[in-house]
DNA sequence: CATGAATGAGGTTTCATTCAT
DNA sequence: AATGAATGAAACCTCATTCAT
């Protein structure tokens, strides 16, 4: 009943902090099933296999990261105020998750096992969101129209995973939060300079003499 | 002496082969000698180890990889062109060696192990590569100075590394050069529009209606 | 009570089933529980354990086996006419109880721990009641005396054994048994030609008549 | 080259005595390798699997069994001699292979996945070695010719086959070549008695003179 | 240099059985 | 009586690596 939800969580807990030390093939199900305090049978009870058990992490904090995501857009209503947001909780959600963030950047990210599992359906749900955002700029006259919204995500999730897996390659000891909004702002405005505006900033501190000739922007 | 060198690059092409069509753990040396033409045996006369042998396949195409760059950047002195060119030769070779993609791309890169090899020193230096790109914009006024190079050098990377990722996981089916100027449009200007800006753009065709309109749009 | 009997009934009957389709080793017990609608613990109420369970299942069949056997040879006199009607059971049984048949005939009966197990007790009692008619025929003079009783009952068991495990083995495609008058007759007139008799019946024709030719035998 | 061969039979003759000791399941590789001399691995170097080795074994066996019958049965013409020299050898070569025995006749012999193996080839050159004495004997006129012979065949196998069963699952303490001659003169004759007749033979008694006596038989 | 036979450690998975509820 | 979650032992098989030839 309520049990059988809390074991298997006892379970999926200790695989997310086992399987986030090294990698898949390097962990093995006796070191889960004593990190989670139960016999390695008993795994198999909750969970397939040892992919099965993998995959399900995923599965289950997908679920959490979609549903934070859209409390933390609730309310904002500028695509690239959005966009800020969601690079911010990007960055927010692996780093409160760092166990969970080396499993999935590091290992599912680039599994073609996983992105024909199950499991990868949640990923598409976040894909989904990141691309509504995109969308809503462009009705919304925010977000350049003559580029395609799929090439344009590509830049936003490219950007933001690239940061994340240096971040973990390098042992996560910098504070990832601190590039948030130089990211942000780089993404929304790209690496050239172009005259005359002042794109989606909202810190309010200029960004450089460019703004300065330009006119103004809400 | 040359032979040496020989059976030295018939295992490695073998193995950048097999690799490249499973991961590191699913490989087997028996399968790379198979295809080689040798025995197991031999392999270990000119790697140390399998993972040796896994990490020599970067050591040599880096190296080819980041010549080649220097001779297509040869010439191009604006540095938005650099990076356009850049974009080109970064997916050009990516499509040029799937196997070698496959393996860079989806394991090495995202391998601790591989940081702190020695092989990671190629990568290394196309990394300078690209941030030199980037530094050399800022000097000659092109690129932005109000932000970090190597944040810049992030949105580059990632872009690319994602649009090649999600291409490789997909089955190398689109031909991945189709999405070039696109994304290199994006990375020099980003994602949101900004008023009367004449950008990087090179090949003269206008990106959208929206520039024409001018500067006041919200 | 009498649900107790038939909810060991119930259990009983599916393992007949369940062990007829694979053998002991790769019959597992969640499958029979399955199967009779109960829980594993169940079965362990009931049955000591797994072997407990599938020796039982002759336990049960054999009691059947005999007390129909004896039936059937009720009214018979002559020894031969009995030893026709043996077979023809033996045959006809099996043929009925193709679940039971795989199990007894491919694993209990060449089973050392069935041998040696209390559930081989009935089917010394069917062993019994085929030395009995041979003994029978002896008395009567209508079966040899100069052989050892217990070799013919190899003959007569050797011989439907071995049919009845082919038939099995080949997946009980044919009607087993079309075989049964022309078996009956190899058992007792044997494979070889001899002079003088009528060996060859295939139905009720009288064999008496035999016997008065010639009693003296060696 | 050679001492692969040996290798070979050096793991083999362990599985013989390994296997033969209890039953497939209850066997395990390590025991084989530890009586073989040899580590666990090597024997996956001689064999698939362990299925694999199981049936290797009468592999080679029936070829040896087939190869030495066949020169016992030189120089006999009578096929009745020839049974007798058949069932003989039977039961001689399982009294001197009594770990083979018990593997074939307990476990292949009613295995449904042997039949199905490539290993069953030999015992289907045994069975037509077994048929072509038969019919044989329906040529020169000394075995009926109103049965089928493979009905024959079976009475011939059946017989042989359970005295062999019985005397190994009794832990073969009696000498099982004792009943021999019985035991050929039943199937030869069978079980019934039948006038004029000498069919009780137990030794080097003339048996032509029977056919003498009466010569056609249906 | 080349070979490839031999090694043996190590992990996933199954499943009969138990026992608290 | 019935349940079914938990157990944990046990074994097959793979494969990187070595080394005698």
């Amino acid at each position: 009943m309520n049990k059988k939800a809390t074991r298997r969580q006892q379970i999926l807990q200790a695989a997310i902090e086992i399987f986030g030390r090294s990698n898949f093939d390097d962990t093995s199900i006796s070191e889960i099933a004593r990190r989670a305090g139960v016999a390695e049978g008993t795994i198999y009870q909750y969970f397939k296999n040892k992919q099965d058990l993998f995959f399900s992490i995923p599965r289950e904090k997908t679920k959490t990261f979609s549903a934070q995501l859209d409390l933390y857009l609730k309310g904002v209503t500028d695509a690239r105020e959005k966009i800020r947001k969601f690079a911010w909780y990007y960055l927010h959600f692996f780093r409160t998750n760092p166990d969970y963030a080396r499993s999935l950047m590091l290992e599912m990210r680039v599994s073609k096992a996983f992105a024909r599992s199950g499991s990868y359906k949640g990923v598409k749900r976040f894909m989904s969101q990141a691309l509504a955002i995109l969308k809503e700029g462009q009705e919304q006259g925010v977000i350049r129209q003559d580029l395609d919204l799929y090439l344009s995500r590509h830049l936003l999730l490219g950007a933001l995973e690239h940061v994340v897996t240096r971040w973990l390659l390098k042992g996560e000891k910098e504070d990832i939060m601190l590039c948030h909004e130089q990211l942000s702002d780089l993404i929304l405005n790209g690496v050239a300079i172009h005259s005359g505006n002042g794109s989606a900033r909202t810190t309010g501190k200029p960004i450089g003499k460019n703004r300065e000739n330009g006119p103004g922007r809400s």
